[in-house]
DNA sequence: TGTACATCAGTGAACGCGCGTTCACTGATGTAC
DNA sequence: TGTACATCAGTGAACGCGCGTTCACTGATGTAC
């Protein structure tokens, strides 16, 4: 039955949102249309008429998994070390690596994007270069030199990115080592910041 | 029709290296069973006497490519920070972006493991850890504090880890970031070791 | 050493299942008069 | 404002495809005599 326009919105947002935390928990294989619009309070006929296909609601659920993810980064843009280091112990804390559903897209789709959607591709490399750009802004100014900073922040990305990966993939079979890979990256990265 | 154990031996073989090649390119999930086989030079009907599941199989494959990727480091486990500087160097380079078939487990594995096979999982922390402790004992002797080492350790393989997936996932869609990535790390690293 | 036969590695058709996508249909919406 | 009707968001059955797994069969191997 038709549903009124502005209904038909929300519903659009409530896939491409149920689509966000799902994707991140499970990957996109391994989740289906059928179960997004279901947990979007749909079946799964309409979907085609929200999005061309799959691949193309993957990209929108990216580009929001991405802004909800900037959003946590400390809002004032000045260079204090503290407001990164506290946003660097939050991305590393264990809830995160508990819920990937509601965390960074980068650490749970990065190694399978290459393999998916060119389109996905792009806009994931744009998500990608905000962040750095991010943490390089809100780096101290005691490196002066920006080709330093620059690199500095890609450094820390990468290895935040790595480390949540990793501590995911061991937090059953391995959970010491789970717990140690995230505390020796709160405690080196430390260093990097300041 | 029938073989000589010999023959089958290899053949067995052939089907775990073709698996770590493949499922290393494209991952477990996009590649099947009847791929696998044919490029072993079989067909699938027989993999079931050689595997009792195509996860039995990721298993080996998996533990075959630790194997092989850790044999890539310095031979000599004396604390040389130009070896493993060397190493570093090797694992940055484009030709690994390009080659995952041939390269490090963790940076295309990481982000899958945590929904596999819990036997998976353990086998790929126990690599993880082996490579954690390689690097740690090449690190220069410098660094004193045996946690501190450990911890310096865990940052690297972090970075290397993450910053090879987001070079990858970004090779396509922003290549000229996805080089970027590479050499920040190379530069960035070398300081982590020195 | 030579022969007969049981074993079993490998073959290829088939099964069952899940998933992306399509489509005829439904009935509330919103517009034209 | 009220009524008739065209629109179209959403439904649920169905299609086609690929994949993991099974199984009856084949024929070379390797053993027993």
């Amino acid at each position: 039955m038709k549903v009124s326009k502005e209904k038909a919105a929300e519903n659009r947002a409530a896939i491409v949102k149920a689509a966000g935390r799902l994707f991140r928990e499970r990957g996109f294989d391994k989740v289906g249309v059928a179960e997004i619009t279901k947990a979007a309070g749909l079946t799964h006929g309409g979907f085609y008429g929200h999005f061309p296909s799959k691949d193309a609601l993957a990209v929108e659920a990216c580009d929001a998994a991405f802004a909800e993810s900037l959003d946590r980064l400390p809002a004032d843009e000045t260079a204090t070390s503290g407001a990164l280091n506290a946003f660097l112990e939050r991305y590393l804390r264990d809830i995160h690596r508990e819920r990937p559903a509601a965390g960074c897209p980068m650490s749970v789709f990065a190694m399978e994007v290459a393999r998916l959607d060119p389109a996905l591709q792009s806009r994931f490399g744009e998500g990608t270069e905000r962040f750095f750009e991010a943490v390089e802004q809100r780096l101290p100014e005691t490196l002066a030199d920006p080709a330093a900073r620059r690199a500095r922040a890609i450094a820390i990305v990468s290895a935040l990115v790595g480390g949540m990966a990793l501590a995911r993939a061991t937090a059953q079979g391995a959970p010491e080592l789970s717990g140690e890979i995230l505390a020796a990256l709160r405690e080196q990265l430390r260093a990097l910041v300041a």
